[in-house]
DNA sequence: AGATTGGTACTACAGTCGTAAATCTACACC
DNA sequence: GGTGTAGATTTACGACTGTAGTACCAATCT
C-alpha cells in the first residue's frame, strides 16, 4: 500500500500543513508557505496538482475551488523515509542509526534524557527486560 | 565545509565502495556495481564525473586512467543526511526520531537489546547518570 | 450584456538523475 | 606509420522538481 514515499522538503512542508489542518485550498496553502519561501500561487498550484496526480493528495471540488487533503499519513511517510535512509546509510541496521544519533552533535543532554526515559518506558510496558 | 550532502541510493553505493577501498578506477567500480544493477560502464563513468564536478569525489590521472576517491567521509554524509531527515520529518527533534525507531517494525528485539546496551555504555563512559 | 475578478490548467524552462550510445583520443602493436 | 583498442568526453533523452507566466473559465458586479 504505502509504496515508496520519497518526498522533498517542500512537498513535506505541504503535507505537514495538510496533516495539521485536514483540508486546505490552494490559497490557504500558499498563504502559509509564502512568507517563508516566497512562492507564487501558481507554483503552489502546480505542486499540488502533481502530488494529486501521484496519489499523495486527493482533492474535491467545492464551490469552484479545490480542497486538497493528504492521502498518506505522517506515520506512513516517516516509516518509508526512515526505512529508506536506514537502508541507504546504515545497510538497514537500525541500532547503527541510533548509535549515530546518540553520538552526534544533534543530540542535546536533555534529548538524551528523554531517550533514556523512553527506553525505560518501553521496557516497562513491554516487559522485555531480558 | 560539509555543506549539503543529499545523495541518492546509487551515489551512496559508489561512495560506499570508495570508503571501503580507498581508490578505484571506473572499471573497478563498474565491476562491483554491475552484477547487482546491470549498468553500462559509461553510465558509471558519467555518474563519477558528475560527482567529481560536484566536489564529492576527486580523481587523479594514473597510467591513462582515472582513480577516484571520496572527498567526504561516511560520517559527514551520515551526519548531514540524518540531520536533513530529522529536520524534514521530525522538525529537528531527535528523540522523536528515536521514538519512531523504537516503535517501528524495523527494530527487532535483538536490535532493541543492542540499543539498550548502547545507552548503558554511553551513560557509563559519560557519567551522565542524571 | 460586458467587464472584472478569482481560480485552475497549460506550457515552459532550467537543473538533476539515471541511462547509455556515439565519438574522440592516445598508446601499443605490427 | 597505420590501425586497433581501451578508456574518457560529449551528447542525448525521459522523468521529476522547483519555478512561474499565460491562457482559459465561470461567476459576479454594474
Amino acid at each position: 500500500m504505502a509504496d515508496r514515499h520519497q518526498l522533498t522538503d517542500l512537498q513535506i512542508a505541504i503535507l505537514r500543513l495538510l496533516w495539521a489542518r485536514g483540508e486546505m485550498t490552494v490559497i490557504e496553502i500558499w498563504e502559509a508557505l509564502h512568507p517563508e519561501r516566497g512562492l507564487a500561487q501558481t507554483t503552489v498550484a502546480t505542486l499540488l496538482s502533481r502530488l494529486q496526480r501521484r496519489g499523495v493528495l486527493s482533492r474535491q471540488t467545492d464551490d469552484r475551488q479545490y480542497r486538497y487533503r493528504a492521502m498518506v499519513t505522517e506515520e506512513e511517510v516517516q516509516l518509508s523515509m526512515v526505512e529508506e535512509l536506514t537502508e541507504r546509510l546504515f545497510q538497514g541496521d537500525v541500532p547503527s542509526l541510533v548509535n549515530h544519533l546518540l553520538t552526534s552533535q544533534e543530540m542535546s543532554p536533555g534529548d538524551l534524557d528523554r531517550v533514556r526515559r523512553m527506553i525505560d518506558e518501553f521496557d516497562r510496558t513491554r516487559g522485555e527486560s531480558r
